[in-house]
DNA sequence: TCCTATAAATGGAACGTTCCAATAAATCAA
DNA sequence: TTGATTTATTGGAACGTTCCATTTATAGGA
């Protein structure tokens, strides 16, 4: 149990008789080495049970091979999916990410960012925090470590940023609505501190001033990006004198909220409110009614993050073109009583 | 941008007037520094752009305090909401965990076990992936690295394990579904390869043998442990000759599917065809109709996992107790045509 | 045969910390 | 004043790698 002190390379070296650069090589899959020898090596280091040193390496090599993602909700299946994107090219390249998440929580954020630090990752990609204060990531500049932000951007900072194309979605889903003949409209929760928020919300506003929605006809309802935030938004909204008959919500957690606020109230999502949400996870397809939402390709853009990362190492750069994904409203089932222009849920039970 | 060689203690010790150990010293917090002189480093610090190097203070101090959590799909809510729990603990504990992902791929498995070996975790916590080799964490063990399982076990290893009461939940909900009336039954998804699986298989075998249900009256279909896998499972069970009327299901995303098959069919969740799902995640309670679920604490099993491994580190063993959860059958509306016996959903929305 | 070129293996310094043992300074008891 | 004790500070030797500059072995060309 009380593990013998463990093995170094100069074990290993002693073991099969050469020296420690010898094994060190070996570690490295240089081909300098006489194949017999690296055999030999091998076997040694199998049977010492040998576990390499990255820290002791690291000392010399300058940078590591970690990278860090950081993730303000691993709770929102959302980002899980940006993580895998992200997971499918890191590890291609023989790279495994340690995901840290923040919980929205600014201080939290700023320990996770300086322990990721002192581990010295190679780079990091960042969903930052709710209410992230300008001067966070200065640290992470001033040391030369790569940043790529992920789906949400800071006001002003140099950082580049992997979003879709958050103004494009809303207008999209707003001229949607229009164009299903709704007239009141309301834009549901998020909060005006992120980015990402006025980006949709200006989508929202511009479809609706083109299409000549008048300005008192749009609610804005600002609130919690979850399901319970959706439901409170929904209330808040039909208490209004003249309610809205269809809402854009910031994303889908906030529309599942409020198709279940209308269930609750006996209103049925689709025929008698439509509801759009921003996304498009997995679960939209699924639900009851289906979400009729804005996709954006969340594993994509994941995976280009990964890339645009692991070229910002490779070339020792720490700035990065931003890239904008392109996005496409996905039209199913909550989204006003005409069910003609509905998509089928991809190829599933349809044999039966 | 190119940064310039980054600070180490000596540049801190140049710019303060003192020597590198009293900068350590002072990074350690240690008394014996006469606060002035603390003040004086500090400052030095800061204005050096100093970042701590926890690789080279690790070569010396042998362990780090890095705990590592490697989770076999983070797609699955639940295991988000596993590694929220732990995430508490450990932030009380001034500990970042780290989080990586398996993707329910044993190769990937051991690339990750071995990554965080190489980074010096000073312990781990996993929910193994299916299909992990006996020999998977011999590594781990030789090497005296604490590891807790949670939620999942390796059929022998003398790994602790923390996972809820499989059996008694399983028992609970099919002598539930037995109560309501019905009397053939299924059980749905998952695959015999996994220990959860044999343990909620077992508890509902004997409910039904117990209870009186015909050995040739339960029906129990292998399946994805994913919505997907729940529609298939479905689509076996109703083309059986005499199908079942109600499925416990391996866990809630399986039951999420099966229901979504059924209105697929068009027969209603609950009234037509019982369904329990296990696991409790949120959503259970937000879905339509509202999932009953066997509950299982997973934020709390989370947290209880973390203790584990604080005090196995702590105590510098690589033993511990292994720790049952309680479970409880949360009773919605999914399960059966009796609604007078439903709960309500936690307090939202009855206002209005 | 000797010389040169190439291939294979090696010793030692360095990386940025910690921590022990030692020193220097300050305080106290006599 | 001196010596003993306490309080602050310090130098140096690790820790486990990498990598440069060397050395040693092997092969090829004349």
């Amino acid at each position: 149990m009380a593990s013998r002190p463990k093995a170094t390379i100069l074990d290993i070296a002693r073991e099969a008789g050469v020296s420690k650069s010898t094994v060190s090589l070996v570690l490295q899959g240089s081909g300098l080495i006489r194949p017999e020898t690296a055999l030999k090596v091998r076997k040694a280091i199998e049977d010492v049970g040998y576990v390499y040193n990255r820290g002791a390496a690291n000392l010399r090599k300058a940078h590591s091979n970690v990278i860090g993602m950081v993730i303000n909700d691993l709770t929102n299946p959302f980002f899980a999916e940006l993580a895998v994107g992200m997971e499918r090219v890191f590890q291609s390249a023989g790279i495994v990410p340690f995901i840290a998440n923040t919980a929205e929580n600014p201080v939290r954020q700023e320990e996770v960012l300086k322990s990721l630090m002192e581990q010295g990752v190679a780079g990091l990609i960042v969903s930052p925090a709710r209410g992230t204060t300008p001067g966070a990531f200065r640290r992470l500049e001033t040391a030369g470590v790569p940043v790529v932000f992920a789906m949400r951007r800071l006001p002003d900072s140099r950082i580049p940023v992997i979003a879709p194309d958050n103004h494009r979605g809303a207008y999209l889903a707003a001229a949607h609505l229009i164009g299903k003949g709704h007239r009141r409209l309301a834009f549901f929760g998020g909060t005006s501190d992120l980015v990402v928020y006025q980006e949709r919300l200006g989508g929202f506003r511009e479809a609706c001033e083109t299409l000549g929605i008048a300005r008192r006809d749009v609610l804005v309802v600002e609130g919690e990006t979850s399901r319970r935030g959706g439901i409170a938004c929904l209330e808040t909204a039909l208490a209004m004198p003249e309610p809205p008959t269809a809402a854009l919500c910031f994303n889908d957690a906030v529309a599942f909220g409020v198709m279940l606020a209308l269930r609750k109230r006996g209103l049925e999502p689709g025929a008698d409110f439509a509801v759009v949400g921003f996304d498009d996870v997995v679960e939209a397809e699924h639900y009851m009614p289906a979400l009729t939402s804005v996709s954006v390709d969340t594993a994509g853009l994941g995976e280009r993050a990964a890339h645009v990362m692991l070229k910002m190492i490779q070339s020792r750069t720490t700035r990065a073109e931003d890239h904008i994904g392109a996005v496409n409203l996905v039209v199913r089932e909550s989204c006003g009583p005409d069910r003609r222009t509905q998509n089928r849920p991809a190829g599933m039970g349809d044999a039966a």
